[in-house]
DNA sequence: TGATTATTGACACGGTGTCTCATCAAGTGG
DNA sequence: CCACTTGATGAGACACCGTGTCAATAATCA
């Protein structure tokens, strides 16, 4: 599919500065501002691309995609699950998905934050809210002078309970 | 096999406090130390298990599941693929090993780095240095008082390339 | 030693991501 | 508006990984 230097790239990987205030709204874009983002980044905007961003753009946590893939072909029974896969992983190429880990390990996507971001995901129901305050930075530092490593990024992810999850005391 | 709350925990889960000094040697326990804690534990030590150890411990970088039981069979052609599998995760619920993720995202195991440690993996070779120093703590705080999650853990690794592997300028 | 019970290993299973390849259609230029 | 080129699709097979089952086995202990 000729995904320009992201298949090499780990899962959740994050590089770069930002210093993004957090809570900033979510900001999903619209179906129309993502098929006009493909097409400058020289891919096709065809109807099963266009199926799976109207579906992914409208969920409000992470999802799986296997979870696409069930839930398109309830409209689009003749969809392809490669299709959903590859682009699945166009979109977080174009930074339209983030990939992000569930509490149990198996990775998910999340649609609407760009950019150096990480996540609060809830163990229980899955719920994601996304920060960009990251400690790492400052730590990346040291970890490179101390270990001669040269650092190309890394991943974090923050678990807990979100408030309607939590059992009532 | 009876992993007394460690089934449930997510991959690479960080959680509780320490602050012990970076650096420290990789004391990684003796064969007989191993069988000695499971033994305390309440497991048996068996004849598959005592194999499952050696061959752990003499790694000075992460391995997977499927690396150590194709070492082991050629050794032990018998041994069991499921009890590879169950062993390692006994290995880490009693902290002799921890997880760690390669930067494809594919789950790893390393010897001898018990408590609240991280790990800087080289995303050539593989070779990881831990470090205990965790700038997330603090961050924590700010999270669970501004979403009133409630956090349980947090996962982080951190990529590069060793100097071994770095491309020569 | 014999009873008890955790552990083993063979096997099958489900999930997941990848690959191939013939077919199709989006985009382009005439 | 119509080919043509080439990226994209979808069917299917496949490999890999981790897990579950279960009868057989072996570790522990009275
Ligand atoms: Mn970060
Ligand atoms: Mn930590
Ligand atoms: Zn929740
Ligand atoms: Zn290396």
């Amino acid at each position: 599919m000729l995904l320009r230097d992201f298949e090499d790239r780990p899962l959740c990987y994050a590089s770069g500065m930002s210093q993004v205030p957090d809570h900033d709204a979510p900001s999903v874009p619209s179906p129309e501002h993502v098929a006009e983002l493909l097409v400058r980044h020289g891919y096709r905007s065809t109807a099963p691309r266009r199926a799976v961003v109207a579906d992914v753009l409208a969920r409000g946590r992470p999802f799986t995609a296997e979870e696409v893939v069930a839930n398109l072909r309830q409209r689009v029974p003749e969809i392809g699950r490669a299709t959903v896969y590859r682009t699945l992983e166009l979109l977080a190429s174009v930074d339209v998905l983030s990939r992000v880990l569930r509490s149990d390990g198996h990775p998910a996507y999340i649609a609407g934050t760009p950019g150096h971001r990480h996540h609060l995901v809830c163990s229980d129901c899955g719920a994601a809210v996304a920060f960009s305050a990251c400690p790492v930075d400052e730590l990346v530092r040291d970890l490179s002078r101390d270990t001669r490593f040269s650092i190309q990024g890394h991943l974090l992810e923050v678990f807990g309970l979100c408030p309607e999850c939590q059992p009532t005391v």
